[in-house]
DNA sequence: GTCGTTGCTGGTAGCGCTGTCAACGTTCCT
DNA sequence: AGGAACGTTGACAGCGCTACCAGCAACGAC
């Protein structure tokens, strides 16, 4: 049958073809790789898309080369402040790319990845960006079947699918206990939440530092499966106050944690860092800030979704990466709040004005 | 030609008619509406389907149908605490329908937002959610046009495309300068950054509410382009207390800038509430844990997220709700830091201890 | 008994695009 | 001059699914 014009009006290549005077398939090759057409075709029928408004149809587009252009991505929360700047990255890294983002939250349940994997594969992904290296069997077997580039983002580990970002979190915490011990603390306490694997990898850390001192105590560690929020920061460390009132530094798994610990002190006028001195981790912007301001680790969680988006886009179309697991490292943010406890740590006149002292490693695999 | 099997060996639904016993396109049918198929066969199809892992193809279905299960998502931002949450919701909302969500970031730019809507519209997409109600004439043009359900997000207005779903912005802030009044508060500072929409009609509603009273002053007011930070809100009230060193409350843009100032006050050496009442704007987490705890304006991102994909999934369906306006209105959540200036304000025990008053209030335009 | 009507099923014909391969003209080498 | 090599173009045949419409049986109303 003859279709010379779809009902809706709906700009085909065809049409754009037409009126440029040339075939379809030249048109379509317009839009896939310019290079390959002649300057004056290329010029032709670049000026009747325009005006023509032509804008593809990417189901057919997919339907016909049997792959699509859309870059799966698999996190574990929306709500967790880490993720959004690691998402921000990944978009800020596909727009301008002709790869679409398509996003899918596991709910930190490795069994609801592994259904959202086999959903993602069977639509043949352009590539995947999948959060950590815990999957299950299936998981894996189904990652290492793909035909596909992969990415795992935000931790990294002996074993790589494919391509692999992040940083260490046992070393992190590991650095974040030694500036404690450095600054002359010793009874450390460990308060986290959510326990997903990478804040049991910080956990991990934090008793190996703490063992290799000969100090670590179970009775330091404060923990809880509830999603963190800084309100729980002040409740978890009202437990551990209420079980080892002498304690003189708290190692929070996140900066919401760590936020509401610092609350909690003030509420119970406990002097910031001299009776007790603060850590964090991730440092969110607010750390830098607080009063007194608030030591951190720093993650780099936009480069890292970034970084992770370019390569995977990248890798896509045929450029691998020279190497395939990229550690990003961290830095302890020192600041007032985990200050020598001989102290000099009374508020400067404006956040601005703290200098920040960084320690600045890779983390090393062990 | 005959074409007995993909080269992939990818189940596809002719393979499942087959083993069925029906033709391709009841089994078609069974994943589209079940029940017009007969028991017999729905439960044959089923188990054929099970039985060899069937994925359907949505590139061709979507090629087939002339449309798409996706439904488009246009937010201004991604840092932006607010939608995160909002965006929360609405992967909630899907989470078990059959559409999958589409995001993309306008980055506060109405261009950009029109580029996108023209991208996202040219796909056929299920459904739209935008933000907001102050499209370019072009894009209102092209939402108009658009042969889908549509949601604005975030505030409401007089003319909506389709539906709308949100508050009144201008409202929210009256209501938490009249709070402030009522507490004795007079000279009344505004914070803002970012100056968004949505921002602006807050500022309006200060402005009118202050006008009201006789006390309004263009220097009471500081706002800037920046992108919203805590560390912004102490630098944006640094600059407002050098301007005018006698205020007693100050009303921020948001729960950043908020415990920016908090933070700012503490550094100076200032007391909440006793010399500087503050408010806040959305009701964040960190609010109700601060000390003192923090007054906010809550607003229902969750929720209007959620509602708005709902809507959305039951209006493309068919079923179009009751009223396609929805007011989700504020409330003003009375905390510490705007207590009355005759002051009950020193810390108590835990922030859980803390009462929240709340005046609820659906948002009435005007 | 005839004629709708309803409920279920299947055949045909694409949806808009691209993979493959063949064909063409041009250039460059020997 | 002959031929290979390259760059550019087009014809054809689907990709896997669904819209559309026709067909058929079962049933009730007249």
């Amino acid at each position: 049958m003859g279709r010379k014009r779809t009902k809706s009006g709906k700009i085909r290549l065809a049409e754009v073809a037409e009126l440029a005077g040339v075939s379809p398939i030249t048109a379509s090759r317009f839009f896939r790789n310019p290079e390959a057409l002649s300057v004056a075709k290329r010029t032709r029928v670049e000026s009747a898309a325009k005006e023509l408004g032509y804008v593809p149809n990417l189901a057919a587009r997919a339907l016909a080369s049997q792959r699509t252009e859309v870059i799966g991505v698999l996190i574990p929360s929306l709500t967790n402040n880490v993720f959004s700047d690691v998402l921000r990255g990944i978009y800020d890294a596909s727009e301008g790319s002709r790869y679409s983002i398509q996003l899918s939250n596991t709910r930190y349940s490795i069994l609801q990845e592994e259904k959202l994997l086999r959903l993602f594969l069977a639509q043949k992904p352009a590539g995947l960006i999948v959060t950590g290296i815990d999957q299950t069997a299936e998981s894996r077997a189904m990652l290492e079947a793909a035909d596909c580039p992969i990415v795992q983002i935000m931790e990294i580990g002996p074993d790589p699918v494919d391509m692999m970002i992040g940083f260490s979190h046992y070393d992190a915490a590991r650095a974040a206990i030694a500036h404690l011990f450095e600054q002359g603390h010793r009874k450390i306490g460990f308060v986290g939440a959510r326990m997903d694997p990478r804040v049991q990898r910080r956990l991990d850390g934090y008793v190996s530092a703490m063992k290799d001192a000969g100090l670590f105590d179970q009775r330091l560690v404060v923990t809880t499966a509830t999603p963190t929020s800084v309100t729980l920061g002040g409740a978890l460390f009202t437990d551990l106050l209420a079980r080892e009132p002498d304690i003189d530094a708290v190692f929070c798994a996140n900066d919401d944690l760590a936020l509401g610990v610092l609350f909690e002190c003030r509420r119970r006028e406990i002097e910031v860092p001299e009776q007790i001195a603060i850590v964090g981790f991730n440092d969110l912007e607010f750390m830098a800030s607080a009063v007194p301001t608030l030591t951190s680790v720093r993650t780099n969680r936009y480069e890292m979704g970034k970084t992770a988006a370019t390569m995977l886009i990248n890798a896509i179309e045929g450029r691998r990466p020279e190497q395939a697991v990229l550690d990003l490292g961290f830095k302890v943010i020192e600041r007032q709040s985990s200050s020598a406890r001989r102290a000099d740590s009374r508020p400067a006149t404006s956040a601005a004005g703290a200098a920040n002292k960084m320690i600045a490693l890779p983390s090393s695999h062990d």
